[in-house]
DNA sequence: GCGTCCAGGTCTACC
DNA sequence: GGTAGACCTGGACGC
């Protein structure tokens, strides 16, 4: 769908939460810095672009405001009451408002080396407007230096994605994705290897053999235990142990560390000396923190990031 | 300039 | 169940 003439525009204010940091939310994980996402570090503004109700197209400028997160609207067609508590709600969903973290912050509030967190306000991961869009993010970050992951998500959302205006597109959606070739995206967008597991992921998705949508309230569910939900997530190819932690994260489940590479090089250098240790270790150091020890973390490991307000 | 290595891993075949 | 090898790409590095 070809949006060219941005014509309605809405402004707003969404209410957060009082641990809410705008800033921390977005750098929380690499996520910003992948398109449709945009930090625009002049304006001080975070752009997204996303895939509404019935194939719309609308772009979202966010700024840090005083009563919470303010809002630009953009959208060729008129932007309607549905439409508008969707996008209000797809924002809601990006930055997690709704998710309650009173229970981590009597959490760590018992540990004064973890205490911090309780202020600091990373603590909400940073996701995409869709499951979907998170999925086949994670499998682009496997296996390959962020740069590569850069490029097969902008050859994605430039070739595949729904056009908002010249420069910006949403995301391609399951079933633009289905459409294409392995060939097409082993060449053109550089997937390389992962081709197959997006292709296939995508099919199944448009296909409604898997319900890819529903894990983020799945997450939330006490009665579905870890171990099932990461079943359901290696049950995608492509999603290995690495994705799978990482996904649980996005979703909202904290009790896996999601070692990869960079984390590993991190852990090593604030707690062994530089000094490469086994995963077991790392996986020991953290056990006593049960179900917040991937959060703890990962909040430990990028610490430092938080000292600027544009970490990268 | 060229070759090699490896990076924010996963899958499959084989034992 | 554990492990070795293959898999795309591109940047860093050594020569």
């Amino acid at each position: 769908m070809m949006n060219n003439k941005p014509s309605a525009k809405k402004v707003l204010t969404l209410a957060v939460p009082a641990d809410f940091n705008f800033w921390h939310t977005i750098y929380s994980h690499g996520w910003c810095s992948l398109r449709p996402f945009f930090v625009d570090k002049e304006r001080h503004t975070f752009e997204l672009t996303m895939n509404l109700q019935h194939n719309r197209v609308v772009r979202a400028v966010l700024s840090e405001g005083n009563e919470g997160i303010d809002v630009e609207l953009s959208s060729s067609d008129r932007l309607n009451r549905p439409l508008l508590d969707q996008a209000k709600q797809t924002i809601a969903d990006c930055f997690r408002l709704s998710e309650d973290f009173s229970e981590f912050f009597k959490f760590v509030n018992r540990l004064p080396e973890y205490r911090w967190m309780r202020r600091h306000g990373s603590h909400r991961f940073l996701r995409a407007p869709t499951v979907f869009e998170d999925v086949i993010k994670t499998i682009a970050t496997t296996n390959c230096t962020w740069a590569l992951t850069t490029v097969i998500v902008n050859n994605l959302v430039d070739k595949v994605g729904n056009r908002f205006d010249e420069t910006r597109l949403a995301f391609p959606t399951p079933e633009a994705l289905a459409d294409v070739s392995e060939s097409f995206l082993r060449k053109e967008i550089k997937a390389g290897y992962r081709a197959p597991y997006i292709l296939e992921c995508a099919r199944r998705v448009a296909n409604n053999k898997l319900d890819i949508e529903t894990l983020r309230s799945v997450a939330h569910d006490p009665n579905v235990s870890t171990p099932d939900l990461i079943k359901i997530l290696r049950s995608i190819k492509g999603i290995g142990p690495y994705s799978a932690g990482n996904m649980l994260k996005v979703l909202g489940r904290y009790d896996d560390l999601a070692l990869d590479s960079w984390v590993r090089q991190r852990f090593y250098e604030i707690h062994s000396k530089g000094r490469v240790v086994k995963d077991s270790r790392i996986e020991s150091f953290y056990k006593p923190l049960g179900k917040w020890r991937g959060l703890i973390f990962w909040l430990e490991m990028t610490r430092h990031w938080h000292t600027q307000k544009f970490p990268f």
